[in-house]
DNA sequence: TAGGCCATGTAACCGGTTACATGATTAG
DNA sequence: CTAATCATGTAACCGGTTACATGGCCTA
């Protein structure tokens, strides 16, 4: 899912500026599953526009700048049904966390700890902005998604609470122990 | 975590070769939490071994390729220590079903239908991986990390199997209605 | 005999981020 | 007086992927 999809599938939802898309991508109620700059935002928009696949009107606020508020056109809408028809790619997920949890016997424990106590404030910070950003939307889908980030976020926040122990343990262990490498 | 750093977490556990590093990260039980391909990861040994953070041999082999085999040095192990010593980035989760999710009304209930079945295969295969995977390995930390993986997995999937039907009916009222846009 | 695995590597490309430029307004 | 928010945009950079080159061996 590249830039360009992302904001036809946002500006199908209704009209929207590019300001607003960068929020609703990287602090709003999409930004669990998606992200995007305004360095990658702005030229999308720039160039859907030559393309026809999103107009644009000038509005004026006091005290405000300018605000450039995209609509989908009917091509617009066309490429993002075509977008969504075909296989949607799998889910990319990154965790330099778990990397540090399986090379747990490396680590200083003190360090792992540290690292954990971040893990479980990040897990719950995101349990909290999803509690926030449902209330504030009114999307169908959106509650839907909110249970499905719920159900995976306190699962992941639960076993870790419950099994923080036992990882904490093997680099007390290996700590204790002479190093193997050195063995060598 | 660049590809540079996983290469090192990956060599601190024990020598390999760059094809070795390849399928661990992008297919083996390293793959569920990051990635890299040979095209980063190869110009990132030859740099290291440059820089001194590892070392090389060929080893011989019989009807099949020589292989070119990596083991750290202690100036590789100092940057690797240094790396797990500073905070560690966040998570990274990216979404295509949910963004299709949180857009269920506007979907064609059928393509829906299809990328619900297709993420309920995904995550299942995830989880018989994680078996697989985790009988294999003797890492210590490699058996705590499965149980979270298996924790986030099986509880999305169980999300999934028991309340897909509330979302499919978004899709499918939302097209019995007249469309909304239409209307303005 | 075609395709897949082993194994190493490179070059072109690309999608994105970071950092900057600009500038008014409001809140602390 | 300072920092943050609103708002749009660009240019340089960068980390990575894709696709290719090479070539022997093994399996269907």
């Amino acid at each position: 899912m590249n830039v360009r999809t992302l904001c036809l599938a946002i500006l199908n939802c209704g009209d929207s500026t590019g300001y607003e898309i960068r929020k609703l991508v990287s602090e709003g109620h999409f930004s669990h599953f998606v992200d995007a700059s305004y360095g990658s935002i702005y030229p999308a928009l720039n160039r859907m526009e030559q393309e026809g696949l999103v107009v644009s009107r000038q509005e004026e606020q006091e005290g405000k700048p300018n605000r450039k508020v995209y609509s989908i056109t009917s091509d617009g809408q066309a490429e993002f049904s075509a977008a969504l028809t075909k296989p949607a790619q799998k889910d990319l997920f990154k965790s330099e966390f778990l990397l540090l949890a399986m090379c747990a016997e490396l680590m200083d424990p003190e360090a792992l700890s540290r690292a954990i106590d971040e893990q479980l404030e990040y897990l719950k910070a995101e349990l909290a902005l999803i509690d926030a950003h449902v209330e504030e939307v009114d999307m169908a889908g959106a509650n839907w998604v909110g249970d499905y980030g719920r159900a995976c976020l306190s699962s992941a926040l639960n076993y870790l609470l419950t099994n923080r122990a036992d990882l904490e343990e093997i680099a007390k262990q290996a700590r204790a122990k002479p190093v193997l490498i050195a063995a060598e």
